[in-house]
DNA sequence: TCTGGGGTCCTAGGACCC
DNA sequence: TCTGGGGTCCTAGGACCC
């Protein structure tokens, strides 16, 4: 048995709680450069927004409707879900953290009536972080993942489903005619690993609702789709297929990917936004303690906009692996002179870190150069991470970077961001009597 | 003026091996 | 006339997730 819990509209709950203000009110909170919305209060679902809406195209309705759009506060975010994390994982001995605002928790020997007890948990994670929560149980992942949808949808739209469901829905404890129906009134597309265009497949099939997918034949959906969707309906018709993974595996690639403040021509400042993000994905490969094989760069143009097309990759291997920031962006910004071509409006780049190996695991060879590995490396790295750490980010960077952080040409926008009321000592909101 | 970022898994096809 | 069988590894592309 499983639940999995989600914070509601996870970004702008966290922006509420320090903004009581915004209780009520329609919020959104915005992608990287303000682009688009990736979060969405209620209210701000109720007038129509969907998720990725273009902010120029949603704009007017600040001034129609009230809306509140905020810039995104990471930082903030992922303190929050730390919180929530901990005390989501008081439901039960496992837990697995899918996301920044989603946990599943394995129940196996949880004793006593589980519906009580994830009132009970919800309850504390609203009054200790100010989070509200959805919570779904179920026999399967993807049971627990449908029941949180609809403990969710219960308590947003009155009406849609039995009023007992919202906040917390255990679909084991359904009757069958009840569960029946409840299936009968999802539609297929709100299930785990159905996306748009699958979604779109099983419609044409006549597979319209989660009832209609239950109760289809596995073999038929493997051969049509393949073993991935045989899954969801196995682990739908109860058949456990997905196991909690409490232990994520270290990652495979390590990516720094970000579009631009506003279109870059020039090679130097794309030098700069390149050794950026070539250091940002170095500290996080050095933070599950790997090495990279490989580097990739790319930079494109607008898939939005008129003019020339340019969409460029380049893989740059390494000689050795490596974790050390010099030497990714070296490599990096190899990467970026053999790609480069002038006159294109490049809107995007990244870096991503390649044929990732533990650090543990070393091809030792006789050194005749002077790159050869070298602890003293290691060590300065883990003190650029530390000061980094302490200080915040860019603290300590690669020159390659520029040095004038204010005037990049490559910043993001960020019109709209809120303090960082939980990380930064000088940013901690004072409260008085 | 103007549309995010970071991942995973599966499959098909080709290269290559014995 | 006409060319096996079985397997691995790699890559690119597609679909999905939040």
């Amino acid at each position: 048995m499983y639940a999995l819990i989600d914070g509601n509209n996870f970004y702008v709950s966290c922006e509420r709680v320090f903004r009581p203000s915004l209780q009520g009110r329609p919020v959104i909170v915005l992608s990287n450069n303000d682009g688009c919305a990736i979060a969405r209060s209620n209210e701000a679902k109720a007038l129509g927004i969907k998720m990725g809406s273009p902010w120029f195209q949603i704009r007017h309705l600040e001034e129609e409707a009230g809306l509140v759009a905020l810039s995104a506060n990471f930082c903030l975010y992922g303190d929050m879900s730390d919180r929530m994390m901990g005390l989501a994982a008081g439901l039960g001995p496992t837990q697995e953290i899918y996301s920044i605002d989603e946990s599943f928790v394995g129940l196996d020997g949880v004793r006593g009536n589980l519906v009580e007890r994830a009132h009970r948990i919800r309850a504390r994670i609203l009054v200790w972080t100010g989070i509200p929560c959805g919570i779904g149980i179920g026999s399967t992942k993807t049971l627990a993942k449908l029941a949180n949808h609809i403990a969710k949808t219960a308590e947003r739209k009155p009406g849609s489903y039995p009023s007992e469901l919202a906040q917390v829905c255990d679909l084991s404890a359904l009757p069958p005619e009840e569960l029946d129906a409840v299936l009968a009134a999802t539609e297929v597309g709100e299930v785990w690993g159905v996306g748009r265009k699958i979604g779109a497949q099983l419609n044409d099939a006549g597979v319209r609702t989660v009832l209609d997918l239950v109760r289809s034949d596995p073999a038929t959906i493997r051969r049509r789709w393949g073993v991935v969707l045989e899954r969801t309906v196995r682990e739908l018709q109860g058949l456990p297929c997905i196991g909690l993974d409490d232990a994520p595996a270290p990652k495979k690639e390590i990516a720094c990917t970000r579009s631009f403040g506003r279109p870059l021509t020039d090679l130097v400042p794309l030098i700069e936004a390149v050794s950026e993000f070539a250091g940002r994905a170095a500290e996080k490969l050095r933070k599950q303690d790997g090495q990279a094989g490989q580097v990739l760069v790319f930079a494109h143009t607008s898939p939005h906009r008129p003019g020339p097309r340019f969409h460029r990759s380049v893989i740059v291997p390494l000689r050795r692996p490596s974790a050390d920031t010099p030497a990714l962006v070296r490599a990096a910004v190899a990467g970026v002179h053999q790609l480069f071509q002038p006159g294109y409006a490049l809107i995007k780049a990244g870096v991503i870190l390649l044929d990732l190996t533990p650090a543990s695991r070393v091809q030792h060879e006789l050194s005749l150069e002077d790159d050869a590995p070298d602890h003293g490396r290691a060590r300065l790295m883990r003190a650029m991470d530390t000061l980094n750490g302490r200080y915040g980010r860019g603290t300590v960077h690669s020159a390659s970077t520029g040095l004038d952080d204010a005037n990049r040409a490559w910043g993001m926008r960020q019109e709209r961001r809120t303090p960082n009321y939980t990380t930064r000592w000088a940013e901690v909101p004072v409260a008085r009597a």
